[in-house]
DNA sequence: TATTGTTATACTCTATAACTATA
DNA sequence: TATAGTTATAGAGTATAACAATA
């Protein structure tokens, strides 16, 4: 650590006129997203799941012998990429390529046994850490906000 | 292109379950996010100003003087990353470093006279793809958003 | 001809550590 | 001792293009 954790020195952040981007939602959404990954991984780095392998992990549980392509295309992501990802949780043990019956170009894609007791507590501890942030919101918004926000994604 | 852009198979994506990611901020700003960078870069990708790079612009704009730490500082960044984003701002002549006079470690970041205009252009351009957008909220939930978004980033 | 999984590749973003010159 | 800018570097994440096997 090269770095001091304590600066002497004030940073004048707290004067900075930050201009459009209070009034712009992608600024606004760029950092509350970041925010939220950061606590993500503050909870679950340990497990070695990333906020994009949770997501595969999770399509897969409730979808399960979903082809790989399937699984991308859900979650919006390219499928060059869910190679890595399913190597990653296959290594891990969490989820098995069984060869598809009908179509012996792909996989049908299942959480292990391990998997599934994995996932289930990984899911806990994400909604754990999830309801810990509520307390910024008032009633009725958080629901409010996944009804805009996937408004705003479509 | 190697992909068909009109394929005939059904990709079964309308009939997938999310599972617990449909009840997750964390997943839906994701994906909302996802949106408006996609948004942003089709505006003003022809003009070669990525999100962060607009970040930077707005920060000196309504900050003249400021150090390239307290811009990183400002947005959240490592100073090292702001080393690259000036250096291309200033090749662009939108930016200027002019050496400090109290502290000769450091420069004090100004626009240039065509960063002024550029950056009025700009934020037009970005204001105006984000009306866009809110055709998909009601009255009043774009305000409510950002003080939302804004509660959630700190 | 088109699609699946795969590989190679590249590009962006981000963060860390270490260096120099200054403070 | 600490900070500002810089460099080198490395790790994600993401996307494109091409290939073999299969449809």
């Amino acid at each position: 650590m090269e770095e001091s954790l304590n600066s002497k020195y004030s940073t004048d952040e707290e004067q900075i006129d930050f201009g459009v981007l209070d009034q712009l939602l992608g600024y606004k959404l760029r950092r509350a997203q970041l925010k939220f990954f950061s606590r993500f991984s503050a909870a679950c780095s340990d497990l070695g799941i990333s906020p994009g392998l949770f997501g595969v992990l999770v399509i897969v549980k409730e979808n399960p012998g979903l082809t790989q392509t399937a699984v991308a295309q859900a979650l919006g992501n390219d499928r060059s990429a869910m190679v890595a990802a399913v190597d990653k949780l296959e290594q891990m043990s969490l989820i098995e390529r069984r060869p598809s019956k009908k179509d012996r170009r792909s996989y049908a894609l299942f959480l292990t046994p391990s998997g599934e007791t994995f996932s289930e507590r990984m899911i806990e501890r994400v909604i754990d850490q999830e309801e810990g942030q509520y307390q910024r919101l008032k009633d009725g918004e958080k629901e409010w906000l996944l009804d805009v926000l996937t408004r705003l994604a479509n």
